[in-house]
DNA sequence: ACATTAAGTGATT
DNA sequence: AATCACTTAATGT
């Protein structure tokens, strides 16, 4: 289980750092569906992503849900970042879009580590701006493309990080994360194979990549 | 056979 | 693009 953790940040973290991360992180094993962090919910440890992926999502007051992004192995959750260091609440869910295996380091460590290790303060400096820019993103999306576009979108970055160009997954769902309907789902999923850019099946549907 | 859930469609705003 | 109302199809019990 530690090559994992070797295969994901070994060329970011130095060799003493590695060492102390095998020591005092925390393992955790969660299925697809499991939430990881909730709203409202104080974090006390980091979360790193050693191997599947999670994805993130904003709710509005009626309990309606939009994806902000995922986050893939041998990342970290910018949310969970700034909580620990302003010691705030998380204002995202954090999900398991497929099992994942990761990491929890404890706030003392991380703030311990980034005055003692280059690599660690890069690695959440890096994460900090990658995180950014995909928040930007998903801004872009919503305010400029259509609704075809953004679903479109979604399928492909879902077939992404999940590995598998075939999805698993119902248009009530799909229309879940996208803060949309159904009826709104179905029609342009049906448009969609008229494009032959998707196959639709019940319970399930392929993406042209 | 019946109930439940997923998906398709026309009409309206 | 959203919502309503209704249909059809697939699945579970």
């Amino acid at each position: 289980m530690e090559n994992k953790l070797q295969q994901n940040f070994q060329h970011l973290f130095e060799p003493e750092l590695l060492k102390e991360i095998d020591e005092t992180a925390i393992r955790k094993h969660v299925e697809a569906g499991e939430i990881i962090v909730d709203f409202d919910q104080t974090v006390s440890s980091i979360p790193l992503v050693l191997e599947g992926a999670v994805k993130v999502l904003r709710e509005d007051e009626e309990g309606e849900e939009l994806l902000l992004y995922f986050i893939e192995s041998g990342d970290t959750c910018a949310m969970t970042l700034s909580c620990c260091m302003g010691h705030t609440q998380s204002r995202v869910r954090a999900e398991a879009e497929t099992a994942t295996d990761l990491l929890f380091i404890p706030v003392r460590k991380m703030e311990e580590w980034m005055a003692k290790y280059r690599g660690w303060q890069r690695f959440i400096l890096d994460s900090y701006h990658s995180r950014m820019n995909e928040l930007l993103e998903t801004v872009d999306t919503l305010a400029f493309l259509n609704m075809e576009q953004r679903l479109l979108r979604y399928l492909r970055d879902k077939a992404m990080v999940t590995g598998n160009d075939t999805l698993q997954v119902t248009h009530k769902q799909i229309a879940q994360d996208l803060h949309t309907s159904r009826v709104v789902v179905s029609r342009l999923l049906k448009k969609l194979e008229r494009q032959e850019v998707v196959e639709v099946r019940r319970n399930e549907l392929w993406v042209k990549l």
